[in-house]
DNA sequence: GCGCATATATGCGCAGCGCACATATATTTG
DNA sequence: CAAATATATGTGCGCTGCGCATATATGCGC
């Protein structure tokens, strides 16, 4: 039955995403969309406040309010926009770092869950991951949004149609 | 690379996630651990606050306080149970209708992203999946923690060692 | 200049959760 | 059997994360 891998596909993301949002707390010591709202940040000098809120899918204010936490965190400053409407969001050296443990924390944890299987029943489950994804019907802001979580020094050829998934623009 | 397959898993599991929780908030009004509570309350009659809060993760006052948001909802019951230090959690008949509820929108969140495949590269990607599930090494609660959304109607045989994963002892 | 769209910020409140503590019932131990 | 301990639940309090409504500042078209 294909609802029963559907099942199966739900459970691992589960199970996938427990692990990764564990480690991301540890790092950051922070939840909810805080850790992508780091990682995507630096995805791109001079993000705004505007994108990353509609990268996370958030509120206005919620958004202001995580660029808040992660300013008083000493991660990421705020500097004047080329439009003077707009904040450019940029890591601080401490908010580079942190993205980067971040991004490691989260490859560690979903390789673990990961490593059990052969090298050769690996490089299928990469190949049918490829596909599902590659065939996904979605948006510019679609792909960011899955993408907020991605590790752009290992994504190299993110498989989402028409985009890398890898600039702030 | 390894990292790059589980970049992809990743990123296909947050997209999971995103949709199961987005459902699941359109049909409970509720997030983080609640619509795994009614589910997993609805495993076996008479779970108690304390075996739901190990499996969910939380606090011993978070899982009061998530199960008074349920029977305020009118969605579960306390009971008294055998032991009388426990309660013993019911769904009520509104509480068994969301969850069903619940459940079949999980899986067609799934499903709406897995229709992109053929029937042989889903067979093929449940077999991959099933191997992941079935190699884990996972402690008993682990068990039930992963499969705390699963949908019983659905998941005849599942995969992670030693359990069924279908009782909620 | 005026009206409107865009981008950010703030007041306020709620959901979800943890810590520390209190209470009630079982279980073990002397 | 009584006392100490373990187990299960409930409560006061506060914090994080977020949305709604509103206010302010800047850009853009006319």
């Amino acid at each position: 039955m294909d609802t029963e891998i559907a099942n199966l596909l739900g459970a691992l993301s589960l199970a996938v995403m427990d692990r990764i949002e564990q480690g991301a707390r540890e790092v950051i010591g922070r939840g909810g969309e805080t850790p992508a709202a780091l990682i995507v940040i630096g995805y791109g000098e001079g993000m705004t406040n505007e994108k990353l809120r509609r990268i996370l899918g958030l509120s206005h204010s919620g958004t202001v309010r995580l660029v808040d936490r992660l300013v008083s965190d000493q991660l990421v400053e705020r500097r004047p926009g080329d439009d003077a409407r707009e904040v450019a969001l940029h890591l601080t050296p401490r908010g580079a770092a942190a993205r980067k443990e971040l991004m490691a924390s989260r490859i560690s944890a979903v390789a673990s869950l990961l490593n059990v299987l052969s090298p050769a029943e690996t490089k299928r489950l990469g190949t049918l991951i490829r596909d599902v994804l590659m065939r996904q019907d979605t948006s510019e802001m679609d792909r960011f949004t899955i993408c907020r979580m991605c590790d752009d020094r290992v994504c190299t050829r993110c498989p989402l149609p028409t985009a890398k998934g890898k600039r702030g623009r």
